[in-house]
DNA sequence: CAGATATGTTAGACTTGCTTAACAAATAAA
DNA sequence: TTTATTTGTTAAGCAAGTCTAACATATCTG
């Protein structure tokens, strides 16, 4: 009765989980090879992370088969994708980020980022994306504006103070 | 002429160097006691980080003196400083979460953010900031209301189509 | 100044994660 | 079916970073 379930995963495992449970949504099964290749490591690190991941419960691999994902490890990877996806359509979309950029970046937030601030950003994203403005708001259109030339769109609604807006 | 000055600092170098730069600003001078303390490590762990980092030009220390940051040490930490600074104050001031949150967030996501990014966000935050409704924009009220309701206020600019807003 | 205390270093061990080299199993092809 | 190829595993070692235990230096205090 005392599984090796210690609940918090490295960066690194919950890399190897994501890219497993990619693996299985896209071609069904999952081989050592596959997940060696889409990580960029040796296959020998990918036994010994499968050996960790099984241990934990997330994985099931028998030698020299395929691997499968516990509903467990279903679960958290859900979890890591989860941010991902919301981080990288956060940046690409709203910051307007090029892409290969993004991606490289939530592949490392997403680690990192705390369920606060997974919540927040998520709404923020909808508000966002279900403005009536149309695909992207009147005052998001202001920050391209702002982010190319450093000057502030004339503003409609009222204005209290106007504070100095400079460019560095 | 061949100094070991191999650029890319590991996330944990970079925290070090932080959190030594940060004691030089506070108290004026740096001993291996604090680091550890700071850092919550133990002081065999503060020696031996500060052997790489004296490898690495960044800072200068002799057996039982005071810990110095070189120049380039200060650049170097002037760059972590600024993006964990930059992404405090998104999270607190934008996104309205919880300082202490906030804070571990920052820590963790200072190591990863990507220049573009870095500079997307410092642009998108002063863009908020400098806006002529005030301490916070019309919009980003919007966005507070949004987050604590999930309705939306009504628009005072053009109406185009209107998407659902549903709280989940 | 000399002992007690605080601080810093060294040595050695452990963990995570990666590698290469050698071997083992499974699959494909002759 | 026997060989060749691909795939997977094991073993051994390296690097970063942590720790504890033991030792060394500095500093404080009587």
């Amino acid at each position: 009765m005392k599984r090796n379930e210690s609940k918090k995963l490295t960066s690194n495992m919950e890399d190897y989980l994501e890219a497993i449970a990619a693996l299985k949504k896209k071609k069904g099964v999952v081989r050592v090879r596959d997940i060696s290749c889409l990580m960029d490591v040796k296959t020998p690190s990918v036994t010994a992370a499968l050996s960790t991941l099984s241990e934990k419960g997330l994985v099931l691999h028998e030698r020299y088969g395929y691997v499968e994902v516990t509903s467990e490890g279903e679960r958290l990877a859900r979890g890591v994708q989860g941010r991902h996806d919301m981080l990288l359509e956060f940046l690409t979309k709203i910051l307007n980020i090029a892409p290969k950029i993004a991606a490289e970046d939530a592949c490392k937030m997403e680690h990192s980022i705390s369920p606060q601030t997974f919540q927040k950003l998520t709404k923020f994203i909808k508000f966002v994306e279900t403005c009536p403005d149309g695909d992207r708001p009147d005052w998001l259109k202001g920050f391209d504006y702002y982010y190319k030339t450093g000057k502030r769109l004339k503003c409609k609604t009222r204005v209290t103070k106007q504070k100095n807006n400079t460019v560095d």
